[in-house]
Formats: structure tokens, C-alpha cells, sequence
DNA sequence: ATGTATGCAAAACATTTGCACCTGG
DNA sequence: CCAGGTGCAAATGTTTTGCATACAT
């Protein structure tokens, strides 16, 4: 029941947002961008403008709900909010994502911070690579 | 002798080309927007079109002359490639950048690309946080 | 009802490109 | 001289915003 999150984000529960939501929900492309949310919607019939995803985007962002990130591609890209902190490994081929976490690099960056008189509030590690797909070999 | 650099790199060795590299490399500022460039160059009186330095930063980057990076500004940054691989902590208060390298990260990294099947290219490890500067204390 | 959301079009940015003119070797 | 470089203006792509209308509560 998402309308919840929806709700104790203080946010109303309207069409366009529970649309989107569901996409980021359902969808295999678990980082999407505003463009490709909208695609989908177009494909699915709602006719949701692209301001409006935008717009609601950012609010998810700001209630915790997703998740912005800006990899190289110029264009941002959201995930949902899973709780559990990971980082990510990109194929710079196919634009395939894993997301990986390891305790070691994440207890190393507190202290790289702490030692620099940094109090830590965010970080982000992207690996880019060609994964081995076989349509990526080469 | 910075023209050396431009020469080697197949680049003919003009008044824009050399000014741009010689403002990366006074500048207190190590990481540089294409506006900021632009701005210096405009305190100097030295007239270069803003697509200009668009044209000569990247056509640095091809040459392995600079780093672009992409910081959660919105805007493109450049510093000069040192020769040595390097990550940042950004102070998200007062944009104050810090580089650091951590071989045990290093070399976490390459071992989770080669777990996952990627031919790592690149890397990109960002920390945000607050630095302990007076003003950025609250 | 009423404060919020949305749609649309226009604006705002960052960056790129076309093209006529200029310049370095 | 001549290929390549530059300036300017216009085009591009992404994201934001103003405003009148529509909707959730």
C-alpha cells in the first residue's frame, strides 16, 4: 500500500504520483529517469506532463522516498529509496547497473572523512567498467 | 613549458588554449567550472567565447591534459590530471574540496568489478559532508 | 470550499554546433 | 597559404517556473 508512503510523506495522494511511484515500483529498470518515466506513462496511456514528473520527482526526493542520482550521462536518474545504503557499478557499454556494498570501503570513508575534519553527510562511489555481457565484449 | 603539453597533444598552441591551461594551473581553485574559466578570463580582459573554452576543455580531456568531473553542481568541473589517481571530499557548506587516495579502496574496488564480471575503466568516489571550518559549523 | 497539484508554454541553464572570419606554423 | 581555431548566435537537451485550471480532502 504505497499511498501511505504518499500520506506520511504529507504528501496528497494524487493520480500522477501514485502512477509514478508504481513505475519506479514495478519496473526492471530500477534507475529511471524523467524521460523514461514519462515514456512509460505515454505507453500506458496517462498523459502525465513532464513538468508534473519533475515536480513530483523532486518532492519524492525531499520526502526520502527516492533516491537522485547524476551519472555521467548529463541526464539525472532515480531510484526508489530501499533503506539500504549501496553503491554502484555501471557498464559504460550497455549501461547495465549492479549495486554493491562493502563494509570495508564504507567503514574506510568514515574514517578518510573524520580524519580531514569532514562530519559526513552523503557519499558516492560509481565504478564504471564493461561487464560481460556478451554483447559488451568487444 | 605548458605549450610542450599542447604540442604533444596535437594541438596547435593558440592564445585561448594557453590561457585556459595556465588559469588551471595558478588558480587556487584546482577544480574549475567552464564559467568560472570564463570569468577569470574576463577580470583579465582576455575576451574568449565561453563556447570557446567549452571547445578547449574538452578537447584537454581527449588529450589527457584535464579531469572532467560531475559533482552534484549541475555544472561540469575541470582540474588538471596530475598523473595521480585521486578522490574528493566536498565540504556541501562551502565547497571546499579535499583530495585523498586510500589503496585499500583502491583495491576493494577492483576486486568487487572483477566479482561482478566488469573490466573496471573508471572511478568515481565522492564523500560530501560538512568541513571544520568555523562558518560551516551550523 | 480551499489549498494543492497539474498541464502547458515559456524560461532558465549548461553545453554544443554552424558558419563566416581569423591565425598559427 | 591553409588547415585548423575562434567568436557569435542559434540550436540542443534537461530541468524549472509562472499561471490558469483541475482536484483531493
Amino acid at each position: 500500500m504505497e499511498n501511505q508512503d504518499l500520506k506520511r510523506a504529507g504528501l496528497k495522494v494524487t493520480l500522477p504520483r501514485m502512477k509514478i511511484l508504481e513505475i519506479l515500483e514495478i519496473s526492471n529498470k530500477k534507475h529511471m529517469s524523467a524521460e523514461d518515466i514519462y515514456k512509460v506513462l505515454l505507453e500506458t496511456g496517462d498523459e502525465i506532463g513532464l513538468a508534473t514528473i519533475y515536480r513530483v520527482l523532486t518532492q519524492f526526493e525531499s520526502a526520502g522516498l527516492v533516491i537522485r542520482h547524476h551519472f555521467e550521462s548529463g541526464q539525472a536518474v532515480f531510484e526508489l529509496e530501499s533503506g539500504k545504503h549501496h553503491d554502484h557499478l555501471i557498464c559504460v557499454k550497455c549501461g547495465k547497473i549492479v549495486e554493491f556494498l562493502d563494509e570495508a570501503i564504507e567503514a574506510k570513508q568514515n574514517e578518510i572523512a573524520q580524519k580531514n575534519g569532514f562530519l559526513i553527510s552523503d557519499h558516492s562511489l560509481i565504478i564504471y567498467g564493461i561487464c560481460d555481457n556478451k554483447s559488451c565484449q568487444q
